[in-house]
RNA sequence: GCGCCUCUAGCUCAACGGCAGAGCAACGGACUCUUAAUCCGCAGGUUCGGGGUUCAAAUCCCCGGAGGCGCACCA
C-alpha cells in the first residue's frame, strides 16, 4: 500500500461532534466528511468494524461495513497507532455513537512500534520523558499540559504587546556570562578561536537595548545553567525578562500581580485557583513585605542588614547554615530568611528590599544604601519572579562588579566578573528602569498543577541513552560498519 | 555530590530462595451496532549489566548502569 503525500481533511473530530450532535441513534446526516488521525482502538466484528480515530481536537468513531467500505479486510487489520485518513457519511449508530461511516480510507503512516497498553497507557516516567511522542498519544493529560504552556506564552506575549512592550532577541552566546549568579555551559567558536558561554541571563543585553532607546522591551527565551537537576530545575529553562524605562520596582510589582492574575483568568478561568489541593488566590493586590519583616515574623527576632554580623552568624548557625567567613550581614540575612520565612509562604507575597551584598545589579534603596530596591514574588512557596529598580549608576555598578570579581577570584565560581562592555553602555546613560525576570516553566507548573518541571517541558534534559553502552566498552558503531575480519 | 526507593514480555503488573506468570498489545481464527467488544487458538524473556553466596537466585550480598523522590546546589 502506498502512502499518499497529502490528505484533504474536511473536518476535525471536534467539528464532527459539534455539528452533528443533534443526530439521533440510527440517523444518517446525508453529509460526507474526511477525517484523519491515529487509530487508538479497533473493534473488528465480522462484517462490521469500529475504530476510534483520535486527532488533535478529540476523537471520532469510524464505522466500517464490508458492503460499504473499500478494502474492508485491510481495515479490520489496522493496528493501534496507525495514522488513517477516512471519508464517509456522518451517522449515528444504532447504539448511539456518532461515527463516520467509512467509504474510502487510506493509511497515512504505519505504527511499526507498538503503542503501549490501550487502557493504562504508558506510565513509566523514563519512557514518558525519553519518548515523549509516545507519552503524548498514550496520555491526554501530557498533551493538555503542553498545550496549556503554549497558551500561557501566547497570552503573555499578547498582554505585553498590549502594554506597549517590544519583543526582542538577544545573544545566547555570551563572551562573558553575566546577569545572574550561576555556573555556565562553555562552548568554543572555531573561526574566532574563542570560548563562549551559553547565557545564564539576558539581563545585561536587554538593559543595553534600553540605553539604545527601547523604552519597553521583553524577551522570552531559553537560559542555560550548568547546575543540578531536580523536580524544579532543568539545565535549560525558559524565562520572561522585561525592562520598562522610567519605572521603579513598585511599578513592576503592580505589573507582576496584574499580569499573573490576567493569565490565571485566561488559563484557569479564575484568579482563585487550586494548587496541589490547596487554594491559592492570585487576585491583586498581593501582600508586600520586606525581608526583614518576614524574618521577624518567622523568628520573633528583629534582624536586618544593620544587625551586627556575629549576631546574624549565630542565628544562621543555629538554623544549620554552614556559615562562610566571606559572608557579610546581607548574605547572612538572606540565608536566615530562606531557612525560616520563605518555606512558610503560600499566598502571593512580594518579598522586598534585598541586601545590596547579594544584589549586584539592583539599585540601592532610596532610604537605605545597604539595601536594594529588589523583590522576589513568592507564590505557593516558590520564587516565581525576581525584579528590581535597575542599577544605572556606572560607578556603583563598577564597584559591585569588582566586589563580585573578588569573590570569583576567592573561589566562588558563580560570582560575576567585571563586564567592561556593559559598563561602557551604562556610561551612555540608562534611565531609571524597572526590570523583571519570570520563570515560565514554574508559572506553567502553577497553572498546570504540576509538581515536576519535566511535566511542562516537551523534552526535558536526560542523561543520553547511549551512556550505558559506552561505559560497557562497546563501540556502538562497531556492529554497523559491515566490516568484519575474514575467517 | 549525599541518602532512600525502583528496574521482570512491546505496555501495565504478579511471582519475594524452589518449574518466570497474568491482562492488554501482537499473530491465526469466529462474529452485521461495538464502546477497554466478546470468544477460541498461538506465540512472546540475557528478570538492567557484571560478580558473589547457595543444592537452587528475578528474589540475598557486592560493584556498575538508568530512573524517581528527598537533601544539597539553584543567592
Amino acid at each position: 500500500m502506498s502512502i499518499p503525500y497529502r490528505f484533504e481533511q474536511t473536518a476535525t473530530a471536534a467539528e464532527v461532534a459539534a455539528r452533528w450532535d443533534h443526530l439521533g441513534a440510527g440517523e444518517e446526516s446525508g453529509h460526507a466528511v474526511a477525517v484523519a488521525g491515529r487509530v487508538m482502538l479497533s473493534r473488528p466484528q465480522g462484517r462490521l468494524a469500529f475504530a476510534e480515530l483520535r486527532d488533535s481536537s478529540g476523537a471520532v468513531q469510524l464505522f466500517s461495513l464490508a458492503s460499504v467500505t473499500k478494502e474492508f479486510e485491510a481495515f479490520t487489520r489496522l493496528r493501534l497507532g496507525d495514522w488513517v485518513g477516512a471519508r464517509g457519511e456522518v451517522v449515528r449508530t444504532k447504539r448511539g455513537e456518532l461515527s463516520v461511516k467509512v467509504d474510502e480510507w487510506v493509511v497515512l503512516a504505519e505504527a511499526r512500534l507498538p503503542f503501549g497498553d490501550k487502557w493504562r497507557g504508558v506510565t513509566d516516567v523514563e519512557t514518558r520523558y525519553r519518548q515523549r511522542e509516545m507519552d503524548l498519544w498514550a496520555n491526554p493529560k501530557s498533551r493538555e499540559r503542553l498545550l496549556l504552556r503554549s497558551l500561557l506564552v501566547r497570552r503573555m506575549r499578547e498582554r505585553l504587546w498590549d502594554r506597549g512592550f517590544v519583543e526582542v532577541e538577544t545573544p545566547i552566546l555570551h563572551p562573558i556570562p553575566g546577569g545572574a549568579h550561576a555556573r555556565p555551559f562553555v562552548t568554543h567558536h572555531r573561526a574566532l578561536d574563542t570560548d563562549f558561554y551559553l547565557r545564564i541571563a539576558p539581563e545585561l543585553y536587554l538593559k543595553r537595548l534600553v540605553v539604545g532607546g527601547f523604552e519597553r522591551v521583553f524577551e522570552i527565551g531559553r537560559l542555560f545553567r550548568n547546575e543540578g537537576l531536580s523536580p524544579r530545575h532543568n539545565p535549560e529553562f525558559t524565562t520572561l525578562e522585561l525592562y520598562q524605562a522610567y519605572a521603579d520596582y513598585e511599578d513592576v510589582m503592580v505589573l507582576v500581580e496584574e499580569l499573573t492574575a490576567e493569565l490565571a483568568l485566561d488559563l484557569c478561568g479564575a484568579t482563585a485557583i487550586t494548587y496541589q489541593g490547596r487554594p491559592l488566590d492570585l487576585a491583586p493586590p498581593w501582600r508586600r513585605a520586606t525581608m526583614a519583616e518576614l524574618v521577624e515574623e518567622a523568628t520573633g527576632v528583629a534582624l536586618s542588614v544593620h544587625t551586627p554580623r556575629h549576631t546574624l552568624a549565630e542565628h544562621a548557625q543555629q538554623l544549620g547554615v554552614a556559615v562562610e567567613p566571606a559572608w557579610g550581614p546581607g548574605k547572612l540575612l538572606l540565608e536566615v530568611y530562606e531557612k525560616t520565612a520563605e518555606p512558610t509562604l503560600w499566598d502571593p507575597v512580594f518579598v522586598r528590599d534585598y541586601p545590596a551584598e547579594v544584589s549586584p545589579l539592583a539599585r540601592r534603596h532610596r532610604a537605605d544604601p545597604e539595601l536594594t530596591e529588589r523583590f522576589e514574588a513568592v507564590v505557593a512557596g516558590r520564587e516565581l519572579a525576581n525584579a528590581f529598580s535597575e542599577l544605572n549608576d556606572p560607578d556603583d555598578q563598577r564597584a559591585r562588579f569588582e566586589e563580585q570579581s573578588a569573590q570569583h577570584a576567592a573561589g566562588d565560581e558563580e560570582a560575576m566578573v567585571v563586564d567592561a562592555e556593559y559598563l561602557r553602555a551604562l556610561e551612555h546613560g540608562l534611565p531609571p528602569t524597572g526590570g523583571l525576570g519570570v520563570g515560565i516553566d514554574r508559572l506553567a507548573m502553577l497553572f498546570a498543577d504540576a509538581t515536576n518541571i519535566r511535566e511542562v517541558i516537551s523534552f526535558p534534559t536526560m542523561r543520553p541513552e547511549r551512556a550505558r553502552r559506552a561505559e560497557d566498552g562497546e563501540d556502538p558503531e562497531a556492529g554497523e560498519t559491515g566490516l568484519r575480519p575474514e575467517p
